[in-house]
DNA sequence: CCTACCGATCGGTAGG
DNA sequence: CCTACCGATCGGTAGG
């Protein structure tokens, strides 16, 4: 019983990320979701508290892979050039591996509101600085090139953060040819 | 009057394009709007014809402004470097100086019906597709990296696309500044 | 540009 | 999990 509640919350929670992917989490009714799910809206609420709450599960859930995988990066001893690299492979898979919750957490966390909504804007920032420190530590080793470290933080993040966005699976793209052909780019440029 | 009539307008719409980036299109609403530009919601609908309208507005512009950059760009006999290098500049410049509009139409289209949908998607795949004939034509000339051309076209796009998401005018970074490092970053690669 | 107002839809609850 | 329903809010119109 216990289990069987859990897994029909984790479809709702599901669809509601698909949902809120397609037409945006202000532009999706609780009352589409349930139809999408094949239960009336009422009903919805005895899985979950609110239609708020779908969105805090989602958007928290990547903010503690994305960290988590920032972890693993700075577990081992690394070169730079090997901690950038597997950073952007580990990226790409976080974000292919759960692209309809990526998107939401991307595009739709502005409708958190307090304390969720500080709280995933706080483990961004926490994500981003990570990032920032492996660019700096670089830089001063010597190994990456002189870069305005803000401005190549959010230029690499940008770019590989929104795979999201362009990736379809349609395109006969594998992942390791992706995490490849992004590598060779962002590390070594576009010209020869 | 006309002349007043049609700046009220505009600024109607300047205000729209800076609610619909902070709290999203869906979630503004008339009556906040109206308070905000100084007059009563019905009011509003003496300068326009719908919320729908100013979105479409917003959404046109933007596309209309990043395809006459592309056209450009394209005009003169520029070497490959030099096409990409001003690619990256001027679409960066067409971000800075619309950051509202920009954010709008990047985030928030997806809200608008057809056929304005379709006409803005279609805009859309004009521009990519100018940038990956820019790039596919540098790449068989020998001067770009060897790369699979989708992932090199969104790859690059996403990083400068997303400029309009993370610039802030009080990080004392001057837009020449930033499209010195971003084209640096992106044609060299982050490793020396 | 305003007052007054409408039909539709929203998230959510009561009670079973 | 459903029926029945609520108060709030929405985009927009009529009429001046």
């Amino acid at each position: 019983m216990e289990l069987a509640n859990k897994s029909r919350k984790d479809e709702i929670i599901k669809i509601a990320a698909q949902l809120f992917k397609e037409k945006g989490y202000k532009a999706t009714s609780m009352r589409e979701l349930a139809e999408k799910v094949g239960m009336e809206a009422a009903s919805l609420y005895n899985h979950i508290a609110s239609k708020e709450t779908i969105l805090q599960t989602i958007c928290m859930q990547m903010g503690e892979a994305y960290l988590s995988h920032l972890q693993q990066t700075n577990e081992n001893n690394y070169t730079f050039e090997e901690k950038i690299k597997l950073f952007i492979r580990l990226h790409i898979e976080v974000t292919i591996a759960n692209i309809a919750f990526v998107s939401v957490a991307n595009h739709e966390w502005k409708h958190l509101s307090e304390p969720h909504l500080n709280e995933f804007v706080e483990m961004r920032k926490k994500y981003e600085n990570g990032f920032l420190r492996i660019l700096e530590e670089g830089k001063k080793a010597g190994i990456f090139r002189d870069i305005h470290p803000t401005i190549a933080l959010f230029t690499l993040l940008s770019a590989i953060r929104w795979v999201e966005v362009w990736y379809r699976e349609d395109r006969k793209i594998s992942v390791v040819e992706l995490e490849d052909e992004i590598v060779k780019l962002l590390l070594h440029g576009l010209i020869r």
